[in-house]
DNA sequence: AGCACGCCGACT
DNA sequence: GTCGGCGTGCTC
């Protein structure tokens, strides 16, 4: 009997493809594992094994395997089973889903080699010019990459030149694949078998009498080895006895020490003793009990817990729990929360049981986080991650818990999968028959709906911690303030009041500008030019800590010019209102003051957001001013007043859910002020205080904007009332997508009438040199998913058999939101 | 997505 | 006349 298997290769394909196997390979191989194999011409790649079977394709010959590269499956049959629902769901392929699945590490491509052709002696005046140039390089070098030889030729397109050297016979060429994964190994020192008896030790001593520095060598090995009872690393060995290396190495040849390798983990916690989770207050109790009770009949439930009410001591109740069990609980939080305080809390409750997987993380520590998990490793068992870590091959998980759930950032917008890992989780869970726990300050309207629906189960904590008022909201007038000639700057003489008062009781300020929708623009005052970027329809922003203008969606950049690049005029002004700005003129109010800046800029390297926290915690800063940042589960001690600079730019966003986010935004940054006895103080300027959001905002009041804008909603048939999908055709050539988005709007108007809208071009046209057009499809809640789907699939499908349209790049975005 | 094949413009 | 541009089609 033939075998076969059908495996997943990481390439937008829809299908799997099939390849023969042997039987002894057959018997071996299990679903989940990876093997390499042979694609197109050249190319092999890292595939996943979904279906071992025996009916062999007619239309083709299958290929053989190339080698399989798992003893054990890395990836499980739930795992496989949410693929699959992604790929589906989502509208991408399964291919898309492995790639954004599997640590990097995992996924092995094979690359070109090129070696030079020993058994030919070539005659060097039949090579051209570049072709001599590689066949030189070679003589320097044994091997070249691909890679390389461009550099060498300064030219991107260098597989004509190789493939003439290969027909002169000069060089030839082999696939070779590299394992990514190296596990870190930790060099280790014993003494030699050779020495254990008292006898051999003592003739040993004596022997090196001769050589003090290595006799203290081994001496400090015995003492270090009696006193930690452990294995003795390499590096402690030579930082205890003060011997360089070259001495411990000179042992080794000798034959008097034996090195040895223990693989060990590069994420490790290093802390101290744990301690013990903190006692619940009255109301943190009642919602312990209620999540308990609603998990009795509900799958997931919804927490909607005020800010600073201590939702985090209740969910480590809850995880406590279940971990009693021996299950594993995943905790997702939005990627910037991750690098904080939350995580060393967490540690400290639970210690090594806790590993975190996030994107700053190195593919190499994620493979290792990776094998904890599938192992079911006593260090993994509460995972700590951002979105991705839906991913991760759990295997008996018992809770989900999705802190700060309205944050858009669990759902993944570029590349395929584009999926939302708060959904996902709900299904990943159900799948593990566990529950989730939605947990926000301001939930967002989809799962409130759904909780109000009696979907979800739905706690309440409307107390503070300890008991502390929420903050004291005031809203400042700035177009009367403009009038009547009160603002300097962008400050407010109400600000600027509340901040005196506040730096003079010794308390701290956050200063809080959306950077959405307003960024610094250089504009020239005399004929009104503003300098854009080359590859996309956008001004482009100008950075003062680089003199640079940058464009923030294709990162353009371009040294600050010193003259208008249209009339030669010298008067440029650097008009907007970014967080830039506002540091000076913090600086220029309070110059006695320490200001910090947290934006993209100042938390670029690894520590970059770190660094500014514990600069605020430990009361190095006086006042931080800040974009979105600032509103990710952070809890600051000492911060009394938060200044909101311009709460319209925010509400007057082109978004469905421009005011659903602008109150969420608002309520997380008031949420700052005030965290421990005094009542915190937010000041928010506006040029219509009488907005509706603001008036929540100002009053606390989540239902009656949860109402409002369901209203909305309702009218306007946006989500949760509606599901929508959004297609994105992009194309360099600006007439082509226009007529393609109108066939493709065209189309899905015969079946969908007017739940089509578009296709209309986004505020910002073209990015990276490629013209978009966007088409929504608004579906009502009784109309199926699966089959609205399948339209669009085969309207997709048509459009994709014109000519003129293949070329048009088209995005599937669900629930684009 | 890569990558090969194949057909047209700008250079030696 | 070639080199290299990118439109088109295929990958088990």
């Amino acid at each position: 009997m033939k075998f076969f298997i059908d495996v997943i290769i990481p390439i937008p394909l829809q299908k799997l493809f099939t390849y023969t196997i042997t039987a002894s390979e057959a018997d071996f191989l299990k679903v989940g594992m990876r093997v390499s194999v042979p694609f197109g011409n050249s190319k092999i790649y890292t595939g996943i094994v979904y279906k071992i079977h025996t009916n062999g394709p007619t239309a083709y010959e299958a290929k053989d395997i190339q080698q399989i590269l798992d003893e054990t499956p890395i990836v499980n049959e739930i795992q496989l089973q949410l693929w699959q629902w992604i790929a589906s769901y989502y509208m991408c392929t399964l291919g898309d889903v492995m790639r954004a699945a599997l640590p990097s590490a995992f996924i092995l491509e094979s690359e070109t080699v090129i070696t030079k052709n020993a058994t030919k002696t070539i005659d060097e005046s039949i090579l051209k010019d570049d072709e001599f140039l590689v066949f030189e390089a070679l003589h320097h070098q044994s091997s070249l990459k691909i890679h390389d030889i461009s550099n060498i030729l300064d030219k991107k397109n260098v597989l004509p030149v190789i493939k003439r050297l290969i027909e002169k016979g000069a060089i030839s060429v082999e696939e070779e694949v590299y394992e990514k994964y190296k596990p870190k190994l930790v060099r280790y020192v014993k003494l030699h078998a050779n020495f254990s008896s008292e006898n051999a030790l003592q003739d040993l001593l004596e022997e090196l009498s001769r050589a003090p520095k290595q006799r203290d060598v081994v001496m400090t090995l015995f003492s270090v080895s009696a006193k930690t009872k452990k294995p003795v690393k390499v590096s402690d060995l030579s930082d205890v006895s003060g011997a360089s290396t070259s001495i411990i190495k000179a042992l080794i040849d000798k034959g008097i020490l034996d090195e040895y390798h223990i693989q060990t983990d590069r994420v490790e916690y290093s802390g101290e003793e744990t301690e013990a989770s903190k006692r619940l207050n009255e109301y943190q109790k009642i919602a312990l009990k209620e999540i308990k009770e609603s998990f009795e009949t509900h799958q997931v439930t919804l927490l909607h817990g005020v800010t600073s009410s201590g939702k985090t001591e209740v969910y480590v109740k809850l995880i406590e729990d279940i971990i009693k069990e021996g299950k594993q609980v995943l905790y997702l939080l939005p990627e910037i929360a991750l690098t904080t305080q939350l995580v060393t809390r967490l540690q400290n409750y639970f210690g090594e049981q806790v590993a975190v997987f996030h994107s700053k993380y190195s593919t190499h520590e994620r493979v290792e986080v990776w094998n904890n998990v599938l192992r079911n490793s006593a260090k993994s068992k509460i995972i700590l991650g951002a979105r991705s870590s839906v991913f991760l091959p759990f295997n008996n998980l018992g809770l989900i818990i999705v802190d700060e759930e309205h944050e858009q950032s669990f759902k993944q917008f570029d590349p395929a999968p584009r999926y939302h890992a708060r959904d996902t989780a709900v299904v990943l869970a159900h799948m593990h028959h566990a529950k989730t726990l939605l947990g926000s300050a301001t939930p967002s309207l989809e799962s409130y709906f759904n909780a109000k629906q009696n979907k979800y189960g739905f706690v309440e904590i409307t107390k503070r911690y300890n008991d502390v008022l929420m903050p004291d909201i005031e809203l400042v007038d700035i177009k009367d303030k403009l009038k009547k000639k009160r603002m300097k700057g962008h400050f407010s003489d109400r600000l600027i009041e509340e901040m005196t008062e506040t730096l003079q009781e010794g308390h701290q300020i956050i200063l809080f500008q959306n950077r959405r929708g307003f960024s610094p623009i250089v504009e020239c005052k005399t004929c009104g030019h503003s300098p854009q970027c080359p590859n996309c329809d956008v001004s482009l922003t100008y950075h003062q800590y680089r003199n640079q203008l940058r464009c923030h969606y294709c990162s353009y950049n371009a040294a600050m010019m010193q003259d208008c690049e249209a009339c030669g005029s010298q008067d440029l002004d650097n008009k907007g209102f970014g967080t830039e700005q506002i540091e000076e003129e913090v600086k220029l109010l309070f110059p006695e003051k320490k200001v910090a800046r947290m934006d993209l800029d100042t938390t670029r390297g690894k520590y970059g957001y770190e660094k500014i926290i514990t600069a605020l915690e430990q009361q190095e800063i006086d006042i931080l001013v800040g974009t979105q940042m600032l509103t990710k589960g952070l809890d600051f001690r000492n911060v009394k007043l938060v200044g909101i600079m311009n709460a319209d730019n925010m509400l007057n966003f082109p978004d469905f859910r421009a005011h659903e986010r602008s109150f969420q935004l608002m309520q997380q940054v008031s949420g700052r002020a005030g965290r421990t006895e005094e009542r915190g103080k937010v000041l928010i300027q506006t040029y219509n205080p009488y907005h509706n959001i603001l008036q929540q905002v100002s009053t606390n009041n989540y239902i009656d904007m949860f109402n409002e804008q369901m209203n909305d909603r309702y009218n306007f048939k946006y989500p949760p009332v509606y599901k929508q999908i959004k297609i994105t055709l992009k194309h360099k050539d600006y007439n082509r997508v226009e007529t393609a988005s109108i066939w493709f709007a065209k189309s899905l108007r015969q079946i969908f009438k007017d739940h089509v809208l578009g296709p209309e071009s986004p505020p910002i046209s073209r990015i990276r040199n490629q013209f978009h057009k966007n088409i929504l499809v608004k579906i009502p809640k009784q109309q199926s998913l699966a089959k609205t789907k399948e339209a669009i699939i085969k309207i997709n499908n048509s459009f994709m058999s014109i000519k003129d349209f293949r070329s048009v790049r088209v995005i599937l975005n669900v629930d684009n939101f």
